[in-house]
DNA sequence: TTGTAAGCGTTATCAG
DNA sequence: CTGATAACGCTTACAA
């Protein structure tokens, strides 16, 4: 506790407004939530009264007794990958604008990780959750079930889902890029994600990848599918096996994080002309794959529109607008660039 | 309120633990948050009620009660730039391994945004805040003073904090850098930073980079000092600005964001050699500038021990293990690499 | 070791 | 429009 010098820490309550202001709490209580509630005048001393201790109202007590909660669980699997951060942000903005605060929490890619955070946040009475991941504990889903708690999941579109999604199709975009590959020319294209275990995005992506190459009744080499750990460093490393490797391929397909930057960056230092020597295709639109030489063809992804959509809609059913479980498929789109 | 099918959505009480236990619920409060204060054969029947009842403790209730609270506020200018990321990595880290939840909110590089965080924050009655910026309005300081909320600091080393701060001196940081340039034979060093109003990170940079002209009797020239938004395409455009106008910079540090990455891919689409053209030095020792071609010389700075020290003086403070009021001074390291 | 009584600071409810 | 009263679900303090 700073300083019992000046002004000791003391925090005042609805009570000391009330008398201060010379009518009960219930009173104070109504001029601050709905002053369209309480006369003109008490409105006016309430607020002054408010001003002059100083008071800031205790939601804990509020939530508690009202039994609502204005604030929202969000579990992301790592907090250090720049790619939940625009995400965040969209989810942010809308939840400050209706009033609700935003508990964070990294479950380390883990459906253990994932469980413990989810009981934090129903201890702690969330109105609504968001999840990114798809795949749960039985526990958390039986937690959440039992809770009742509204659930957007964000990481991709599932058939069966706990309870609303608002995503794209990792499945549909990683086939679109291979099928746009496959128009440009490129017939031997290789896949390179990040590991699939514990990790629906990968495995959505992997299977997109199968479907397209199916679908172009083209055989799936084991040799051109990689599985990297992210970072730019992986995927310098996974273009050197490719294109030194028996049999390399003509273009390359990086699947997740930042591998296909890495990738380039190993060309140039390298010196080998892209896409003459090989061809680059990303799966994020980041900033960077657009200034780079030559820029990276990538997918462009809604990242914002996904944090913002899907706080849209678990505000909707938190606040009784919507009982409908939706599912909601924002797309993506295809940048092509100098890289492919 | 999903399915009232299966099971309806009811939340159970420490009351309905304890019937099903035989105990009163004060017993299962005890078992709970301290077993050895219950009997053997006592502990094992509220385990085996709470595994049956689906119990999830109510810690709105329970910080009401106890008047102490498990939840800290963190707030960050932009949830978007990633250079926050390791920091928010780091708090989450200490705080998940004491227990504590993590409560943040973005103020959009406004000490107005940073006072609406901090009342709000202050009505959940958070144990404790971070703040990464070092200026705040009058009203934020008084409220944070009489909530007696231990605080940190994390943006920068000042002089007169608030309570406590954990940082790096910008200054420091800005200065060491341009005397390194000096020490490798560069005379025209140029500053490129991020708009100094309202941040005053900023600011203690670009009064570093004087001090440093200062120290080594250079005038400082306001055409080579220039303020640019964040992002890769406003350091395109620094360094084109700067090598194309009238008695170009040999050298340019640009101390903020990705700025010197973009100055970088610039120079790769016109062909400018780097150093060779300009040499290009940077503020923070993110992934890529180590990666691109010429790897770019930068400073490291403490990102993530920010963001676990920060966490952990506050711990101290909150659990009482310590009454003082720190200021830590995390350091920073120049990284000299090819493109200086 | 266990239980009882009295709050914690709000809001819901109902009466005036 | 305003106020009294009883929760909300838990913990503190004290008693047994």
């Amino acid at each position: 506790m700073p300083d019992d010098a000046g002004g000791r820490a003391s925090t005042s309550r609805m009570r000391d407004v009330a008398q201060r202001a010379g009518v009960s709490p219930m009173t104070v209580s109504r001029a601050l939530r709905d002053p369209s509630k309480v006369s003109e005048a008490v409105r006016r001393r309430v607020e002054e009264a408010v001003r002059a201790v100083g008071y800031v109202p205790n939601r804990l007590a509020g939530n508690l007794s009202s039994m609502r909660s204005n604030v929202v669980g969000l579990v992301v699997p790592g907090l250090d990958n720049s790619l939940y951060a625009p995400t965040i942000q969209g989810v942010s903005a809308v939840l400050r604008a209706s009033g609700f605060q935003l508990m964070i929490g990294e479950c380390g890619y883990s459906q253990e990780g994932e469980e413990a955070l989810i009981t934090a946040f129903l201890a702690q009475r969330v109105a609504g959750l968001m999840l990114h991941d798809t795949r749960h504990t039985a526990l958390a889903c039986e937690m959440i079930r039992r809770a009742g708690v509204p659930v957007v999941e964000t990481g991709t579109i599932i058939p069966d889902p706990l309870d609303m999604v608002v995503s794209y199709s990792n499945h549909d975009a990683a086939r679109a890029m291979v099928l746009h590959l496959h128009r440009l020319g490129y017939r031997r294209v290789a896949f390179v994600s990040l590991p699939a275990a514990n990790n629906d995005r990968s495995r959505d992506r992997q299977r997109g990848y199968r479907a397209a190459l199916a679908e172009l009744r083209l055989e799936a080499e084991p040799r051109l599918m990689l599985e990297m750990p992210p970072g730019l460093a992986a995927g310098a490393e996974a273009v050197v096996r490719l294109v030194q490797g028996d049999a390399p391929p003509d273009a390359i397909f990086f699947a997740g994080d930042v591998l296909a930057a890495g990738a380039l960056f190993e060309c140039q230092r390298r010196g080998w002309p892209v896409p003459g020597k090989v061809a680059l295709a990303a799966f994020d639109d980041i900033d960077m794959l657009r200034h780079v030489v030559p820029p990276i063809t990538t997918l462009r992804l809604p990242r914002t529109g996904i944090g913002r959509r899907g706080a849209e809609v678990l505000l909707d059913r938190i606040e009784g607008r919507s009982r409908e479980r939706v599912v909601v498929d924002l797309g993506f789109e295809i940048i092509q660039r100098d890289s492919t």
